[in-house]
RNA sequence: GCCGGGGUGGCGGAACGGUAGACGCGGAGGACUUAAAAUCCUCUUGGCGAGAGUCAGUGUGGGUUCGAAUCCCACCCCCGGCACCA
């Protein structure tokens, strides 16, 4: 028998697989029939082509490709395939650093990875290869922006945007965690600029209501986009300089606070506050504050712990449920984009205008009264008064605070005053970067009247112009490109200027799981139909960095796309799975940490089959991870045990069918134990450790004549249903055990019969600790049960001759006796 | 502060209200070997005990139950999200 030679395996079936398009699936022919109905979309969230794989990577595409092959071999059509998510700043980084050309770096590491995923064995679909960068694809990334635009769904417009002084760049509110860029790491810096956006927060109702219509989400994902989204209720109420013939909205979750507001705050950044102070005594105070604002640092404006400046405007706006004036502040802690940019101040019943109050002096009036027991004090901070009764709130007095705040709102509506309102955190979607490599925005600048003018579809794509220069410098790289800037209107034929800002790349993947269905359509995104096939996808797997960027905007896309009629189905991902990180040393695997395990060494190594046992062995996938660097030796050592029973097997030639016997029988509770964790339980380190525990078993019975048959039974079903763990082994095993191609062999089924048992362990409780454990034949009454159980002597021993008061049988497995 | 997830041997973990610690790593001892590697066998939660055993034990404290790692309540700790969002 010949050693075990991983690398040598593996290249042999890798070849076979490719030769043979063993993993090729073909579109169901149109249109869809019956018998077509048994699909099934395993996707995995795409790569950014860094041109190294990483162990997340190896977790999560051997996740998705064990799924992909117990689904194929269980007879579904199985869609599952491969792309790059080509575009965006790493290839265009290097570019400036190197030289070169972002697109030959993004050939060149596309090139790496899927030599790498290829030596990984996965089973992916080839064939329906797609790359975002790739002007066959960005040019329906382009064409869909359009339709966006049509809709009213992308527009442009001048407004405070995040910008990071590294990257030189816009973000996305998404893309700023802490107040520093998501990416770099960079304090992000407030500026105004006309930007591109997505109209994503026309969508905040839809993108929570229809996380009902989701299968199966991890809760925490769900909590996240909620938070997100940062849905509250509650009310608009006017507030009015009369002086000046000014109506100042506020939005609050509390309308039935309103009697208790003292004064009233605007931003630093509101539009009305030149107005309010211009020609007044506290003009130089309130302009020279605002400028002080506006140099503070995002982080540091947003840390809660600061203490609260503000300033007086000197004007007075009326409440308007009691036409009480109370002075109008301006001060940092009002953020101009949320609600309206102006609150009204409830010391008594808000901490944050409770803070200012006790600095600046406004006085404090509790009008809701606190919960029973908690201290009354005269103008201290209430907390907790939602159901609580109101006091000193005119007409409204003695109400509770639920129908305080219907009340209060019904009346303010009557009078013009106000209605009820919702607020949400969630920001439109800023989708123009000032960068290179990226999809061209598709709009042209008319010169003379036409204004903003798409180009036309036929004209799509807008190819990305050679440059020589890709630094940045504040504008994108494509305003040097003079000649491709300089392009005719569509619209009326006199000069015009093209858009040189490029999209953000999440544009690009809020869309990609639609084109591998269709991938070589030239006349449409994708066919209406087959997308309508296939998706929504089955089973989705990714990292949990995904949680609102590109989940949060893919399922935006999706309603958008349905309500355009190209689909029929308003969630993209029916159910999902996150991975856990894998930690080493206690750190997130990471480059800059120098605690990263190469995918490639542990190839060269252990061989794909053993590295992909260990990545799944591990830990839950769903959990973070600590790697050890030791274990796996212990799916390597599982592997070359089981190539050398196969072999010894092999050589003994066919012993006929198994009798019944013990082995035979765990083998079918392996077989419905495996199948049962990875399809219902999405479970996939229990299935190993059980196919570890059979090899065992059939181990230690090999060298009995008797079970000859039973032995071989056992190790052929270990390998088939460790294929989708270890394939390469798997194929070569199947083959030397005089058998064809595994792939095509159908996933094993148990015999029911089988996994009935004639006897079973009856565990013997006493008062509910267990005392001893006896074979018992199944199928006894519970009368016989107990007296089995009784006449055991350490049994006998506890029950002490007490009185029995109670005995509990579960059927196949315990007696509980109660004694007393 | 609010929301979500989690806390089990030396380590990764198993246990889908019913035998806590499957499977694996590491460790100890042994077999084979001139030796090593590889392989195979035995042991490996803690206390008491020579042993058969026995008591304790799943972050802490209560509760529900014949029976709780699992369900409920309170608390502690860790991880993640949100947070001057009115």
């Amino acid at each position: 028998m010949e050693r075990y030679e991983p690398e040598q395996v593996e290249r042999k079936w890798q070849a076979v697989w490719e030769r043979e398009d063993a993993f090729l699936v073909l579109n169901p022919t149109l249109p869809i029939k019956p018998e077509d109905a048994d699909k099934s979309y395993v996707l995995e969230m795409l790569p950014y082509p860094s041109g190294e794989l990483h162990m997340g990577h190896v977790l999560n595409y051997t996740l998705g490709d064990v799924v992909t092959h117990v689904r194929r071999r269980r007879g579904f059509r199985v869609l599952r395939p491969m792309g790059y998510d080509a575009f965006g700043l790493p290839a265009e980084n290097a570019a400036i650093r190197e030289g070169g050309h972002p697109r030959l770096i993004t050939e060149r590491n596309i090139a790496a990875i899927r030599e790498q995923m290829k030596r990984m064995g996965w089973a992916v679909d080839w064939s329906r290869e797609v790359s975002t960068a790739d002007p066959r694809y960005y040019r329906w990334t382009q064409w869909l922006f359009l339709r966006f635009l049509e809709r009213g769904l992308a527009y442009r417009k001048e407004a405070l945007v995040k910008w990071c002084p590294n990257d030189q760049t816009v973000l996305a509110n998404e893309q700023v965690i802490d107040g520093r860029c998501e990416r770099c790491g960079a304090e992000v810096e407030a500026k105004s600029l006309e930007q591109w956006f997505f109209r994503i927060t026309a969508y905040a109702d839809a993108l929570l209501d229809e996380m009902d219509l989701l299968e199966s989400w991890p809760e925490r994902v769900l909590t996240m986009q909620r938070n997100w989204i940062g849905r509250s209720e509650g009310a608009e109420a006017i507030f009015r300089i009369e002086e000046l013939d000014i109506d100042l909205p506020v939005f609050t979750t509390r309308p039935d606070t309103l009697f208790g507001a003292t004064f009233f705050v605007l931003a630093p950044e509101h539009p009305l506050v030149p107005q309010l102070v211009e020609g007044t005594e506290h003009e130089a105070a309130v302009f020279d504050y605002v400028r002080h604002t506006a140099a503070r640092s995002a982080v540091e404006r947003v840390d809660p712990d600061q203490e609260k400046t503000g300033v007086l405007t000197g004007r007075y706006a009326t409440n308007p449920v009691n036409g009480e004036q109370i002075p109008v502040w301006v001060a940092d802690y009002v953020l101009m984009d949320y609600g309206t940019g102006a609150i009204m101040a409830v010391p008594a019943h808000d901490e944050r205008d409770y803070a200012f109050a006790k600095k600046f002096g406004p006085p404090i009036r509790t009008v809701v009264a606190p919960a029973e027991g908690d201290p009354a004090e005269e103008g201290a901070f209430v907390e907790h008064t939602e159901g609580e009764q109101l006091v000193d709130s005119g007409p409204f007095t003695g109400m509770r605070s639920p129908e305080a705040k219907k009340a209060i709102v019904e009346w303010l509506e009557a009078n013009h005053l106000g209605r009820p309102a919702v607020g949400y955190r969630l920001r439109d979607w800023l989708l123009s970067r000032q960068r290179y490599w990226g999809a061209p925005i598709p709009v042209v600048y008319c010169e003379d009247e036409c204004g903003i003018v798409p180009v036309p579809d036929e004209d799509l794509p807008v190819l990305l112009p050679e440059v020589d220069d890709y630094v940045p410098k504040g504008r994108s790289p494509l305003a040097a490109a003079e000649d491709w800037v300089r392009t005719t209107c569509p619209s009326c034929g006199g000069p015009a200027r093209r858009e040189t800002d490029t999209m953000d790349t999440f544009v690009d993947s809020s869309w990609y799981f639609l084109r591998y269905t269709d991938p070589e359509n030239d006349e449409a995104p994708f066919g209406t139909e087959i997308a309508n096939y296939w998706l929504p996808v089955n089973q989705y797997i990714g990292g949990i960095e995904h949680a609102i960027l590109h989940l949060l905007y893919a399922r935006f896309f999706t309603k958008v796309m349905q309500e355009m009629g190209l689909v029929d189905f308003r969630e993209p991902f029916a159910r999902l799975f996150n991975q856990g990180m894998i930690y080493r040393h206690g750190a997130k695997m990471a480059k800059s940490k120098g605690n990263v395990v190469p995918p490639d060494e542990m190839i060269s190594h252990y061989g794909a089959d053993a590295t992909r046992l260990y990545i799944l062995f591990m830990a839950p996938a769903d959990e973070d991870k600590e790697w050890q660097d030791t274990g796996i030796e212990g799916t390597s050592r599982f592997l070359a045990r089981l190539w050398r029973l196969a072999h010894e097997v092999a050589e003994r030639g066919d012993p006929g069918s198994p009798d019944d016997s013990p082995l035979v029988r765990t083998t079918h509770a392996t077989i419905q134990k495996v199948t049962d964790d990875i399809e219902r339980r999405f479970q996939f380190n229990t299935p190993v450790a059980a196919l570890m525990d059979l090899l065992n078993r059939a181990q230690h019975a090999k060298d009995d004549p008797g079970q000859a048959a039973a032995v071989r039974f056992a190790t052929e079903t270990i390998v088939s249903l460790v294929q989708p763990y270890a394939p390469h082994m798997a194929e070569e095993l199947w083959e030397r055990l005089g058998h064809e191609r595994l792939w095509e062999e159908s996933w094993p089924e148990p015999d029911p019969a089988q996994l009935e048992r004639d006897t079973f362990t009856l565990v013997v409780q006493v008062n509910g600790k267990v005392r001893d454990k006896v074979e018992v034949p199944t199928g006894l009454s519970e009368d016989e049960l107990v007296a089995r159980a009784t006449e055991l002597p350490k049994v006998r021993a506890h029950l002490d001759g007490k009185e029995i008061r109670k005995r509990i049988v579960v059927p196949g497995k315990l007696v509980n006796l109660v004694v007393g």
